[in-house]
DNA sequence: AAATGCTTCAACCGCAGCTCT
DNA sequence: AAGAGCTGCGGTTGAAGCATT
């Protein structure tokens, strides 16, 4: 489901990323983290420019991503944030932890989008039923429309100072424990509990220092899981 | 079984905004 | 203050997989 590998005129390396390169992404990125985008390509041994590693790394690579199945919760939250906030997909992820705003804006686009203008459209709401939003069905039961979806019992209602994040997270604890010496690895994924067991082991000369071969690969920090099917990386 | 249409999602592109000099 | 460089965001696209005919 991804446009297929090419070259472009200038020798950059376009489409689908093959498990290669994502392992030299990653490795580099573990061994130095991601201060210069545009330049970690060129010290990573990447054909790929700084834009497409970091949408990589951010929207695949990165350690703690969730994937898949969005929980009637998480619907939730993205329904009510989307309300609030229209589309703005970073805004809304901050709110729920371990997606990204890509992923958040896909799963938008083919799954909610649908719900937002109908109201009480019974394919919409045979649709709901059939993703096994069970709370969804309970308000049916009681005689609600579509467009009460989003208030529910167990949901967190919305107000200009509520916030979904799990403050209480490794995510977030360890975020508020980082210090500068790791060089601001990123916004998110830095806060991951995962890194905390990793020696960054940045050096003053990081930048200068050629790419690090791909043995740098520390296989004890992470494995591919059946690359291809679930290309996901267990930190 | 084959053809066609639809859905999904990874990846691309352009632009806005930020930082640095 | 202005310009260059870089990052991050949001819209869009392309193609695999799935469903339907």
């Amino acid at each position: 489901m991804v446009r297929a590998p090419y070259f472009d005129k200038n020798g950059t390396k376009k489409g689908a990323w093959c498990e290669e390169e994502d392992k030299k992404l990653i490795a580099y990125v573990q061994n130095h983290g991601h201060p210069n985008w545009r330049q970690l390509p060129k010290f990573a041994g990447l054909q790929r420019c700084g834009k497409s590693c970091r949408l990589r790394w951010m929207n695949y690579l990165r350690p703690n991503l969730k994937r898949g199945n969005y929980t009637p919760k998480e619907e939730q939250i993205i329904t009510d944030l989307h309300k609030k906030h229209g589309n703005k997909w970073s805004l809304i992820a901050e709110s729920l932890p371990g997606r990204t705003d890509n992923e958040i804006k896909n799963y938008w686009h083919s799954h909610l989008k649908k719900f937002q203008n109908s109201n009480n459209n019974s394919s919409c709401d045979e649709d709901l039923k059939s993703n096994g939003c069970k709370e969804f069905e309970m308000e049916m039961n009681e005689g609600h429309s579509v467009e009460s979806h989003h208030i529910l019992e167990s949901s967190v209602s919305i107000t200009s100072e509520t916030s979904y994040t799990d403050h209480n997270s490794p995510c977030l604890s360890f975020c508020s424990s980082h210090t500068e010496s790791t060089m601001n690895l990123c916004k998110e994924e830095e806060s991951v509990a995962s890194w905390e067991t990793l020696d960054l082991g940045f050096s003053s000369n990081f930048w200068t220092e050629p790419f690090i071969s791909e043995n740098a690969l520390d296989e004890d920090y992470f494995h591919i899981s059946s690359y291809g099917t679930e290309p996901f990386y267990l930190w």
